[in-house]
DNA sequence: ACCTGAACACCGTTCAAGT
DNA sequence: ACCTGAACACCGTTCAAGT
């Protein structure tokens, strides 16, 4: 059979799917900087020119993946627990999809044209907000600060040293000894005795911020009407 | 004069602080994609070989452009105000640099070694919280969440197609306008009703999110017993 | 010591030519 | 219609050679 060859997928017609498919593999496996069109058409078998023949050029794949990572997150359902559970399961939601696609959150900042999925995500999660008794303001604003906390807390986490190829506990630990105590105390104090305690895990504050950004945005609903919705000032 | 030559600045000894102060002004005004070591090296009259007599390498350059972002934000002070108006006020620094520098929010995901002035930075923030009465654990929740916030907020201030270089309102309002109703209604309604309002910007939703960011984290503080410290469950 | 010409191993993308 | 060889204008970086 000379249409197997040693490992490559044996011959299969080039798709978009296929070609979209193979890109978040490689971003996904060694990082968005090991994706390039070469490096794609060759784990495809193919010639880096054949990938034109079904995107339109690399800027376009890049969209595509950063929608790709939106349609993994459950669109936020008609909230049968309330607001509050459908915002909780979305930012959960949406903070899972980043973490496995760590390459995601740094993408964003240049992908000025949101995707089908991302507007959809979008559209559902404003729905569940309004319906519930969110104003248009309130709902702007309760919008901006949930998406700034997910992608902000995604950025940190695609930033740290732990759980990341190079994940050596001992150069974590290492890296926190060599903060001079004497002159970053309180930073020092923050990473001996509590960042760097075994039971540690950043990924838990997660949801202690969630819980107080939740808590205020109650604030924002008709109902609690000792809070202006508007001008706070 | 020989050593003047036309529209290049002349001939001047490269030095570390001009190949940075060159790097931060060409992602400044041309977007962190037009620095190349090549283009760089052309800003400052020289070849391109000459720069790594001053740096190590491009990564090192990076580190030092996110640094010098750090650099530019005033360290909170001794909090005369109380620490919510140092918190404020690091808060609106920070953003506002991230702001002057679009790129440098894309940058963090990437640069795992934090510089001397980030690293002051955290300290100093951190040394307030402390100062001011919050646990170890409550000052760690709270710069998660605050940190989260303020990058999130500038990541999507960087992404948005306002304020960008290609900023046609035109086009803003035809790419929502684009929007169909019937599919997003709920998304139609916030762009057409809300944030395409010619009052509308979005920079002054950080102070609505950052209000209701540090009433939850007075709520942290040991003066406020009904919530718990450590484990809100 | 500081600078640089030439070169290497890469990029994304176009164009003309193949099947 | 789909694929691709050759080529173009780029990258970051090394190395040996210049002053």
């Amino acid at each position: 059979m000379k249409t197997s060859q040693p490992g490559v997928v044996a011959r299969v017609p080039l798709t978009r799917e296929r070609v979209l498919a193979g890109a978040a593999e490689i971003a996904d496996g060694s990082g968005i900087g090991a994706l390039t069109m070469r490096s794609l058409a060759h784990a495809l078998g193919a010639k880096p020119m054949s990938l034109y023949h079904h995107v339109a050029n690399k800027d376009e794949i890049l969209d595509a993946l950063v929608d790709l990572v939106f349609s993994e997150v459950e669109v936020p359902s008609e909230a049968p627990d309330g607001w509050r559970a459908a915002m909780e399961a979305r930012a959960h939601g949406m903070r899972a999809a980043l973490a496995r696609h760590p390459w995601a959150v740094g993408l964003m900042e240049t992908r000025t044209t949101p995707g089908a999925a991302n507007l959809r995500h979008h559209n559902a999660t404003l729905g569940v907000l309004r319906r519930s008794g969110f104003s248009l303001d309130a709902a702007g604003h309760a919008y901006a600060l949930m998406d700034s906390y997910i992608y902000g807390f995604a950025l940190q986490e695609a930033g740290l040293p732990v759980g990341k190829p190079d994940s050596d506990p001992q150069v974590v630990q290492a890296m926190a000894r060599s903060i001079p105590a004497d002159e970053l105390p309180y930073l020092a104090e923050m990473a001996m005795d509590r960042a760097l305690q075994p039971d540690y895990r950043f990924s838990a504050e997660f949801d202690v911020g969630l819980a107080i950004i939740l808590d205020g945005l109650a604030g924002l609903l008709p109902q609690h009407p000792e809070r202006l919705l508007n001008n706070p000032t």
